[in-house]
DNA sequence: CTGTGAAGTTTCAAATAATGAAACTCGCTT
DNA sequence: AAGCGAGTTTCATTATTTGAAACTTCACAG
């Protein structure tokens, strides 16, 4: 018996997986495959049945349509959009918050909240702009293996966006050494003026499948928070890890 | 409290649906809710989690996907050929079993099975026929009110499917009068020669909405156990209709 | 650095609830 | 009528739950 665990619930929470798995099942099958006396297993049956998750035709008990009804939370596993750890990053930063992933060359933006980070900013996904072009698209370059980055490299044609962007591959890759070593990618107003952006990359499985990053005006975002800011992104990355894994059933 | 209820239980189900009502809940919001302890709204949660239930991203607690996977039973509400009900009925009698409904003046076959009733006659199902060709659609128009009944046969028009039919609508009603009293409708190998039917109403807030019927080799249904498959297929009826009330969530 | 508060986790005696053997009820079959 | 199986209830014993309180950890402010 692990620790802090109620085994009471447990042991109804296990009857009524039981019901779920069969097309139909009696009293004296459950009694059986979960060693229970016949009062015991009646009286998780009808706690079960009142608090409709199960039903009963005659002999037998069948799961209820209560185990399917959608929370109020409308999602699927893998839907970057309902995750809500990325609502928490927003919520603690109190920046506009971006998650992106790799599609070809492009960076493409899987989820976007703005204040009051209630609501994806539904305009704004599915944008995309070339890998080396944000901080988002740059740390998941710094975080690939050598071979998938020259395959990506090669794909790519460098073009200058602005002054500021590189134009030479072998400086291009000191950069994203650079940034690999930080652990985060900064923006310093290179995609908008005004603007400055943070990006974390999020990984999988020890792999890189994405980028978290925040975004906000340049007065926002100094020398001396910039840590801070990769620190907390770093931390709502691992909760998007970790999101993502519960909710593939790993 | 009411009787054969496992208190334990109910409260850990009571946390369950709390939080999934929620977007995103803590242990010390949980526990105001439901005004719990500190400690116990931790285990309870706990267990919750540890069985995949719900999971918890920093301080906040989700429902998890486990709540909607999929049971082995594949259906939605209304899908009558997910219907449990329907299958004991056939495993019951071990004879043809079949649902059918009104559509326009047609009786259509929603469910159809065969041994070893396992799985619903695919090819059969959507079948048709006019209303006063079956013992199911005639067991339909025996228990509709008068206005309704008007209405159809008005759009119907009556022709002779073997000698046994009727041709004269007086005679019909007549013979509709008969079967409402029995309360079952009896086909004596009208439609098909060797194959003996018996079909009674499903009812639904006291109207009728379907039939349910059994056929078989003439042999197998007889005068004298007529009766008798007729008060189990009823018995079936009500199943049927409390299935349905279950599943819609009444 | 210290102190504070909040969240998370654990302890343990008292209280409560769960348990299960057995009795009872009901319906069906022989 | 008796027997059987399913469903339901009873009640003394046992096990589990409960919650106050202690402890731990973390973040933040001064």
């Amino acid at each position: 018996m692990a620790q802090n665990q109620v085994s009471t619930l447990k042991k109804g929470l296990l009857v009524l997986e039981l019901v779920k798995q069969c097309q139909g099942i009696t009293l004296a099958e459950v009694m059986k495959e979960l060693q229970l006396s016949k009062s015991t297993a009646f009286r998780l049956l009808t706690t079960l049945e009142d608090m409709n998750y199960i039903y009963k035709i005659q002999t037998q008990y069948f799961s209820g349509p209560k185990l399917f009804q959608e929370s109020t939370e409308n999602r699927s596993a893998k839907d970057w959009a309902a995750l809500h750890s990325i609502y928490q990053v927003a919520q603690n930063l109190q920046m506009g918050t971006y998650l992106g992933k790799v599609d070809g060359t492009d960076l493409v933006m899987t989820q976007v909240l703005h204040a009051p980070f209630q609501h994806s900013a539904d305009e704004e996904m599915g944008n995309r702009s070339k890998l080396h072009l944000s901080a988002l698209g740059k740390v998941i370059l710094a975080q690939l293996d050598e071979g998938k980055l020259n395959a990506l490299l090669d794909k790519m044609s460098l073009e200058p966006a602005t002054a500021n962007t590189f134009q030479d591959t072998q400086l291009f890759r000191y950069h994203l050494k650079a940034i690999h070593q930080d652990g985060y990618a900064f923006d310093d107003e290179e995609r908008n003026v005004g603007i400055r952006c943070v990006a974390v990359p999020v990984f999988r499985n020890k792999e890189v499948i994405a980028a978290l990053a925040i975004a906000a005006p340049a007065k926002q975002i100094s020398k001396s928070n910039i840590k801070q800011i990769a620190t907390k992104l770093n931390v709502g990355s691992k909760a998007v890890t970790k999101e993502l894994e519960v909710l593939d059933g790993n």
